[in-house]
RNA sequence: GGGCCGUUAGCUCAGGUGGUAGAGCACCUGAUUUUUAAUCAGGGGGUCGCAGGUUCGAGUCCUGCACGGCCCA
């Protein structure tokens, strides 16, 4: 059989998956598909261990895939694993047969079944003389077939990388993987049931906008063809959905894809899920309430105890959590006012803390990398810091006491920020000066969008309730309630730099 | 961006001071009707991440590059 040029270089040397990409000819030879279409399933694996007695004797059919094989002469154990368990099955001389046929099936999977390989048994649940639930099977059906060996079953599968690039196998290797993953999806499930419980509802706003807003990051670029524009890749929903807000809907909601175009590290993730809502006639306090209870409502649901252990530290989350606030405690720290000092103080004192390239950074971004080097990195219970500096902080709205502050929240957890909120500025007049305040900053910091959003300011100008609005990273959330210490290991594909492959290897060292 | 570590068979890993590459699992052949890291006997499998350099000789020493991991910024 001839291959394409690039088959054979890539698989050549691989023994085992000409070994058995031959028995798939062979298979289909004597008339019996590797790939058929469908399988009956009756029972997971798990119920014939849990409901061992109650199926005894009764027929049931499983699938999965194969995961080891022991084979005894005319006698074959062998467990296969579906989605939430493993069981172990009989193959039996004179017992199981080959699908719908009447041929003895013993040979047949102790040559043509190999571990890695999809099956189907039909057969009834039996116990073996170590007392093991098993499944004696009848009738075996081969579902898939397999052409690569699974990694190694007793190490499995450890290079971290393999496990990022590779996560199906990752997933087929390691269940407490499997488990986890799953684990992601029902928080984010409960999330999802605890805001719609308050009368939230989910809508979905751009990905591609032409305008970015409503953070402080630098976009992804993008081109739309059909409009002949450029567009961004959005860094936060922020902006559309408080035109929902405009629009009429009172409690809005997205969990979705943002997109910052920036560094990678455990914390931080180019692509990452992040969860917006806001609440019409709520102010920052209201909020606040509402990320208490969501808090309490995920430690209940996910841990035993009420605590949350991360990074080999253990918090209580128990509402109220204690408040602090910006300025005081970051002017505690500093012994004097950020806001009434210079940049060039505050960019002394970011020396000092050994924060790099401080001499030109602009006073709001000194503020903010202060605030995390000498508070925010050391908040490990549970705590809501309150207040900011206004000019941090361009869509919040100016402090009812303070017009040098805003109203507004970041909730602290083992020394990282988890949720951002405010009491959303909805005065149009002042939202216009705040950006123009803010694009007279663009040379200095390129996070800054390069337009102000007038459509957005359009919007305010028909008049938006007083709302509550809040943001929480949901990968970061992830992290905390399940214990994860790298925003890569929650993240099923993290994208990770391209792999040469072998046919460039070599021709790159040019470039030096 | 900086520092440290890693890259050897499909997988997990060994390879003092330089001397023609190893194990276990997986694979192939055979035996085996209660195993579960099954066992026993035999067999095949490698551009040692890539490119240079030193050397009679490099998996091993040197330089650069790529990819990854951990820590710092």
């Amino acid at each position: 059989m001839q291959h394409p040029k690039n088959f054979v270089k890539i698989y050549a040397d691989m023994e085992e998956f000409e070994v058995r990409r031959q028995k798939i000819e062979e298979l289909r030879e004597r008339g019996i598909e590797p790939y058929p279409y469908r399988f009956e399933k009756t029972h997971r694996s798990s119920d014939v261990k849990s409901r061992f007695d109650e199926l005894k004797g009764m027929t049931v059919r499983l699938a999965g895939r194969l995961i080891s094989k022991r084979v005894f002469g005319k006698l074959i154990f062998a467990h296969i694993q579906d989605e939430d368990d493993r069981i172990q099955l009989i193959f039996q001389k004179n017992v199981t047969k080959i699908g719908e046929t009447d041929e003895d099936a013993i040979k047949f999977v102790k040559k043509d079944i190999d571990v890695g390989d999809i099956i189907g048994a039909e057969g009834e649940p039996f116990l073996t003389k170590t007392g093991e639930k098993s499944l004696l099977v009848h009738r075996v059906f081969l579902l898939a077939k397999g052409l690569r060996p699974l990694p190694e079953k007793w190490h499995g599968l450890r290079d971290r990388e393999v496990q990022y690039r590779q996560r199906y196998l990752d997933l087929i290797v390691n269940p407490e993987s499997r488990e986890f993953f799953k684990l992601r999806a029902r928080v984010i499930s409960e999330i999802r049931k605890f805001f719609e419980a308050n009368g939230f509802i989910e809508f979905e706003t751009p990905t591609l906008q032409p305008i970015y807003g409503g953070a402080y990051a630098r976009p992804f670029e993008t081109f739309a063809h059909a409009l002949d524009t450029k567009l961004y890749l959005r860094i936060s929903d922020e902006l559309y959905l408080k035109r929902l807000l405009v629009g009429g809907y009172e409690r809005v909601f997205e969990i979705c894809k943002d997109f910052r175009n920036e560094g990678i590290d455990r914390f931080h993730y180019p692509e990452f899920t992040m969860l917006e809502a806001y609440a019409a006639y709520w102010d920052y306090n209201d909020m606040m309430e509402l990320t208490e209870k969501l808090f309490l409502h995920l430690v209940q649901s996910f841990s035993e105890d009420g605590k949350l252990r991360f990074d080999g530290k253990e918090v209580d989350v128990k509402p109220p959590f204690p408040r602090i606030r910006f300025v005081d405690s970051l002017a505690e720290k500093l012994g004097y006012d950020p806001l009434d000092a210079t940049q060039e103080r505050l960019a002394e004192s970011a020396k000092v803390h050994g924060l790099e390239r401080a001499e030109r950074m602009p006073k709001h971004k000194l503020i903010d990398k202060l605030f995390d080097r000498l508070v925010g990195d050391h908040l490990i219970e549970p705590t809501f810091v309150i207040d900011h500096p206004a000019i941090i902080s361009p869509l919040a709205k100016r402090h009812r006491q303070d017009p040098r502050l805003v109203e507004r929240f970041e909730l602290y957890m083992f020394g990282i920020e988890l949720a951002n909120a405010f009491s959303e500025l909805n005065d149009p007049i002042d939202q216009r000066q705040r950006f123009e305040a803010l694009a007279a900053l663009k040379a200095q910091d390129e996070e800054i969008p390069s337009e102000i959003d007038e459509d957005f300011l359009t919007a305010l100008e028909y008049g938006m309730p007083p709302a509550g609005g809040i943001g929480i990273g949901i990968d970061r959330l992830i992290m905390v309630v399940l214990d994860r210490s790298a925003i890569r290991d929650v993240i099923l594909f993290p994208q990770l730099r391209p792999k040469l492959s072998p046919s460039s290897k070599g021709s790159t060292s040019k470039d030096a």
